[in-house]
DNA sequence: ATTTAACATCGTAATATTGCAATATTAAAA
DNA sequence: TTTTAATATTGCAATATTACGATGTTAAAT
């Protein structure tokens, strides 16, 4: 098939994969801790410092956007892509949430 | 293409990429949450429990062990799988690390 | 008004993932 | 030893993802 079931799992279970799964490309990781790393962050450094093509960026920057880590600000013809803060954390708290409520008294 | 380039991402990268990948599919979520919740876990529990067929599962189940996450013993006829609680905690400091690590000072 | 620069979107090819039926494999039970 | 039960593996169809060239779009610069 290659479609993921969703309607048999919970929404907390889809959401939390969704967002694994956002997490789950090489670019997008090294998205993140580029533009960390920035106090400007211009798309076009990015395409340069990845090395992957302007729409292949493009496309991954709207994927992290999907989940409201970035926040895209128009700056003239350029845009400034900033990780969103609050997102951040709560999205660090939730990952942190699930591994603390997953017991592992088996075995 | 379709194909990831990970040849331009550091090995850091493309592991910690690796490891959210894996999460990222609300099937694996839900067989982590069922067995955190179980002492003694049997995959044919996890066929009735999640839904899926029993080549489904096994097919996650062999993902999630690729990670390290779940130890598997043999039991008769039957397999223990459990969580690997050192994995799983090396796991959520590994990605609490990230976390951390990704400076927020941009904008 | 044209041009240029910085993205975004579309279309498409290549590859990956998901899911399952069918078929091994393995070990206890009969 | 045959059967049964539990799980793994294989093969394949359907769909998703990745990547990029081509083409929009928008706003500053000329």
């Amino acid at each position: 098939m290659g479609i993921t079931k969703s309607q048999i799992f919970t929404e907390q279970q889809n959401d939390l994969a969704q967002l694994f799964k956002v997490l789950g490309h090489p670019a997008r990781v090294a998205i993140l801790q580029y533009i960390s790393n920035q106090n400007a962050c211009i798309c076009n450094d990015l395409v340069e410092e990845i090395g992957l093509a302007q729409a292949t960026i493009s496309q991954h920057l709207k994927e992290l956007k999907s989940i409201g880590l970035l926040n895209g600000e128009v700056e003239g013809k350029s845009m400034c892509y900033c990780i969103n803060i609050e997102r951040w954390t709560a999205l660090q708290k939730q990952l942190n949430a699930f591994f603390n409520t997953t017991k592992l008294n088996c075995c």
